[in-house]
DNA sequence: TAGGACTCAACC
DNA sequence: GTTGAGTCCTAT
């Protein structure tokens, strides 16, 4: 059947369709359509459910399981919502990622229509403006400066207060004495155009030949992976603008996944940039309206380029010309509630059935990807240098067992000596430590008793800079105690173990007249306060940074020459499969940040096992070695890519009540010559937000069925109503 | 005997 | 998931 959207003027006529409805527990229902509808596979309508009302998508004729309702059972459909119909396409991903990712299809669904009430709600949002009248008697001081600063500007009441550096409170004032007026202005106003030709760019050879060959792509208009493999600071974000304009030439869309949307300042103003307008945002703390209005242009075809975290994935573009996933190695696309997808493969397939190019952009390529590349599957771009001619900085061992820091104390002589002589040389310098708050564990001195989360099997972590203990698991925050719980002794709080924050008081202590910044989710947290940071990085207000993995990204400071890497061993522990590659990935991108400039970096890692192979690799620059290394030890492992893991996750908050049921499903295990079924076990989490669980790992050679089996497997057995059973398909936690 | 707490099946 | 019907029980 021709997909409406390519042919717009044939009628479809149908007088009774399968709905999906939006519903976890119902899926497929049958409806009759009422004399003079117009629906069609895709539309999304409202249908009368019981005593209620319910949102459905009309779906393809006998791709819906269910049995076949008496046509006098069926209610008419109440009304087609006036969005474009769901493509074929994006129909086709949908079932595709339920059925890979063992989802329920309705969770699938619901991600591209669940934006905040995209389907309805107003089409108007008020902004505020000065009116221009008189002020009546005397101005405050703070309403002066607001008529004097804000202009001719409009927008919500907080944009202004932050224009006019005023509180929020004194502008509704300022409402309401009529010195402000109220504009209503429409959610659906369009975004500025972004224009191909704005600033043409100046390439460097290699650049321009892997840009020539991705452009050629989206006028092919046909399905390609790309695997865009270049180093750090090669500039692949310039390289892969050049498909982006040639795909804005065509009229088509694009959609630009980022790891992290937060801290997304630097690709933004780089867009800016090159194509003088600023791209579609979408990420998940967007305001209801600016999603609306951002969810409706996408939809309609009117937004041009996308730029989002991984639920922007699944949104109803209307004519999707290339799919760019930048830092594509990044494990945050691999979502792990809700529907367990990875968005870097979802990408893949959704440009497969989209027939478009898709480009996976990493200077550390996920070795799936790199084995994808190397068998021919994906096309394999290479920018083999950095741009301008800065040299890859070199990186050195620290042997802590050899070059012990002082007791209390985590950073080396070598270490202390990098940092004072870019101190007075006037460079900057970044410590990398992927731990969050001042200490990992805090305990009683008197009576060794251990802060412990009462939900989750995990540590409260103190932080200092808000005076909290706080569990990184579920949330939790609690204040620091004065006396123990468990004996009662006062002021008794022992730190054990470093988190940026102690590192940063480390710098500090040594080197009182730094000024250092702690770079985190905490400090960090939203884009405003990222873009503050970054200028003041920039403005080289900050001698030291101290961060965690949110550092490794993205960040381009060409004053930046010293990168320490505080304990290149603290992802190999924990047994997790991909734990070489993460930290590889990890050291690799953190020594990116230096020397992107004209002065040359140096990195220095810390480190207690100087042998291990990824540690060497990486002393080595051999990145080959590595990968050769990792794939033999992969291969061996029945691992991805030679293999493949699912995990089964059973939980309930009764412990007795989740082991039963792991139990049982235990004794009904399949039995496959390519399968190995692992537990169950308690889950390395084995509490978490107050849910005991225990866990089943599945290894599956490739010639397995994996997903039929877990599904059979596990929908075979009927649970209990407080025990959650979820299949986690290609896990990347392993918690 | 009215009303609350609870279970359970249907919803097309 | 939500809803209404049905059941059992208790307070008057």
């Amino acid at each position: 059947m021709a997909d409406a959207r390519q042919a717009p003027y044939e009628a479809v006529i149908m007088n009774r369709v399968r709905l999906l409805v939006l519903n976890a527990a119902l899926g497929p229902l049958d409806y009759k359509v009422a004399e003079g509808m117009q629906v069609e596979p895709g539309s999304v309508v409202i249908a009368p459910l019981g005593p209620r009302q319910v949102t459905g998508i009309v779906w393809d004729e006998g791709r819906l399981p269910g049995v076949e309702v008496d046509a006098s059972k069926l209610r008419a459909l109440r009304e087609v919502v006036a969005v474009p119909p769901l493509s074929k396409a994006l129909r086709r991903l949908i079932e595709w990622t339920a059925d890979y990712y063992c989802a329920n299809l309705v969770s699938v669904a619901r991600m591209v229509l669940s934006s905040g009430g995209a389907l309805g709600g107003p089409t108007t949002t008020t902004e505020y403006r000065l009116s221009g009248a008189e002020p009546q008697g005397r101005l405050t001081a703070q309403r002066k400066q607001a008529l004097e600063t804000l202009g001719g500007a409009q927008g919500t009441i907080r944009e202004l207060a932050s224009i006019g550096g005023v509180s929020d409170g004194v502008l509704r004032g300022m409402v309401g004495a009529g010195l402000i007026e109220t504009v209503s202005v429409s959610i659906d106003r369009p975004y500025p155009p972004a224009n191909a030709d704005f600033h043409q760019p100046d390439l460097s050879a290699d650049q321009m030949s892997v840009a020539k060959a991705l452009v050629d792509a989206v006028e092919a208009r046909k399905f390609e992976p790309f695997l865009l493999d270049g180093v750090t600071g090669s500039g692949k974000t310039e390289t892969y603008f050049e498909p982006v304009a040639q795909a804005i030439r065509m009229g088509r869309q694009v959609l630009v996944l980022l790891p992290e949307i937060a801290l997304t300042e630097n690709f933004l103003t780089r867009f800016e940039q090159r194509f003088g307008a600023a791209p579609v945002q979408w990420h998940s703390s967007l305001k209801s309206t600016e999603r609306r209005r951002a969810w409706r242009a996408i939809a309609q075809g009117s937004a041009q380029v996308i730029v989002g975290a991984r639920s922007a994935l699944f949104l109803p573009y209307a004519d999707l010309g290339l799919i760019v996933v930048d830092e594509a190695h990044e494990i945050s696309f691999k979502q792990d509630d809700g529907v367990r997808y990875n968005a870097r493969d979802v990408s893949v397939m959704r440009a497969h059935f989209e027939s478009i190019p898709v480009v996976l952009a990493s200077a550390t390529p996920a070795l799936e990807s790199l084995h994808m590349a190397n068998s021919g599957t994906y096309t394999k771009l290479v920018l083999p240098s950095r741009f301008g001619g800065a040299q890859l900085p070199a990186i050195k061992l620290v042997d802590l067992t050899v070059e012990k820091p002082a007791s209390g104390r985590w950073l080396s002589a070598p270490l202390i000596e990098g940092l004072e002589s870019r101190l007075a040389a006037g460079e900057q310098s970044l410590l990398f430590l992927n731990r969050r708050g001042y200490a990992p564990l805090t305990l009683c001195r008197n009576c060794g008793h251990r802060f412990q989360c009462p939900n989750c099997s995990a540590w409260l972590v103190e932080h200092r800079l808000s005076s909290r203990l706080a569990c990184h698991h579920c949330g939790l925050e609690t204040a620091p105690p004065d006396a123990c719980p468990e004996c009662g002794e006062g002021d008794c709080l022992v730190a054990c173990g470093p988190g940026v924050e102690r590192i940063a008081d480390e710098v500090a202590d040594l080197f009182p007249d730094a000024r250092v910044a702690v770079a985190t989710s905490d400090t960090l947290g939203s884009p405003e306060r990222a873009a503050e940071f970054i200028a003041q990085a920039e403005a080289r207000a900050i001698d030291v940074i101290v961060g965690t993995q949110l550092v490794t990204k993205g960040f381009h400071f060409p004053e930046l020459t010293l990168v320490g890497v505080i304990d290149a061993d603290l992802g190999l522990e924990g047994g997790d499969l991909r734990a070489a590659e993460r930290t590889y990935q990890q050291v690799a991108q953190v020594a990116g940040r230096a020397g992107r400039g004209a002065k040359p970096g140096e990195v220095l890692l810390q480190t207690r096992h100087p042998d291990a192979p990824v540690i060497a690799a990486l002393a080595d620059g051999d990145r080959d070695a590595f990968y050769a290394a990792e794939t033999e030890a992969r291969r061996d492992a029945g691992a991805p890519p030679f293999g493949r893991w699912a995990a089964i996750i059973i939980s309930s908050e009764d412990e007795r009540e989740a082991r039963a049921a792991a139990v049982h499903l235990g004794d009904k295990r399949p039995i496959q010559d390519d399968l190995y079924i692992l537990g169950p076990a308690p889950a390395p989490l084995a509490l978490l937000r107050n849910r005991y669980r225990y866990r089943f790992l599945v290894n599956a050679r490739r010639s397995a069925n994996l997903q039929a089996t877990l599904r059979d497997w596990v929908s075979d057995h009927e649970f209990p109503p407080g025990v959650r059973v979820g299949i986690d398909v290609d896990p990347y936690s392993f918690v």
